[in-house]
DNA sequence: CTATTAATGTTATATTATAACATTACATTA
DNA sequence: TAATGTAATGTTATAATATAACATTAATAG
């Protein structure tokens, strides 16, 4: 089981998450001849800066502060359709938000496990569970071909009441 | 492996359907004392009069058409609402759409397989995969609450060519 | 009956996403 | 280098989805 569960719920140096993701970028893109122009890469780091998801128009504001001049949303969405047809992040359709792939290689994962609490989401690829939901399309005679599997609750982080518990939160 | 797959995607009495569903509602409402209105009613019925989700402006039309006079959002949104918390009917967040529900009883289903073809949509209820997610997150200590699960692919009906292929579809 | 709550009506607007067309950047090659 | 084609971005407007806020009506309990 491929996850990143212990990265997003766990103390960590994010700027490592953020590097890997945008070197992982410019691999894929390289390999695929596509361009991970500046607005495209920008736009990625956006949506790594922590673990939670994004709305286009939250990635809107910060890419016109970081660019320095006001940008309009097709801008937003042309490198949220790019980043999302390579793979680099994933749309989470009951939140309307983009989060990062911690994975872009590995196929059929999509499966989410997003917090109530705290709205970070960590992903999960598991090939047992891709298994069973081919098996139970076969028995149905449907083809699969893609998937969203969107589990809400509450994170590891945020179940664990601690003496500090009001003050965790601030 | 509770679905209504076969009755999706095969020819069948489809009043059936819709008066099974009503029926359901309203033994529902009764159980837990709610008030299934002719509004919510009507709303329930569109979304039960074909195996195809609709979004919220698709049913305003046609509650409106039903009504005789001009109904706003608010007043879909709300029918849908009080049918979405009595289980009554889903919400497919990639689709932004909502269909109802074959099987209100049944604990933690939500698994939709979407066809991309026809864009009709079958419901499966299944103990062991709701296991194998539950296991994931024990795993990973996440709290499972809910979950939405989207199959997208072909469905049987629209997998099988035949020689009135063309015709089939009109 | 009337006080209270639930449901609906009404108006306006927020939020998310895309269409359509203009412009610029970049690469290819005549 | 200039001409050309394509990809990327800019710009304006608007479509599609959803909700806020407040007024009115219906239903129910006391």
């Amino acid at each position: 089981m491929l996850t990143n569960t212990r990265l997003v719920h766990g103390q960590h140096d994010h700027s490592r998450c953020i590097d890997a993701a945008l070197s992982r970028a410019e691999d894929l893109c390289q390999k695929k001849n596509a361009k991970l122009t500046p607005t495209r890469a920008t736009v990625l780091s956006i949506l790594w800066q922590s673990h939670r998801p994004l709305g286009a128009y939250q990635v809107q504001d910060r890419l016109s502060k970081i660019m320095g001049k006001p940008t309009a949303p097709p801008t937003v969405y042309r490198a949220i359709e790019f980043l999302l047809r390579l793979g680099l992040i994933h749309r989470l359709p009951s939140l309307n938000a983009y989060i990062g792939c911690p994975f872009p290689n590995s196929e059929h994962s999509n499966l989410f496990m997003i917090c109530n609490e705290c709205g970070c989401v960590a992903e999960i690829a598991d090939a047992s569970l891709n298994t069973l939901l081919q098996t139970a399309c076969d028995k149905t005679n449907f083809k699969l071909h893609s998937q969203n599997v969107e589990l809400f609750g509450v994170c590891p982080q945020c179940s664990v009441p601690t003496i500090n518990e009001d003050i965790s939160h601030v």
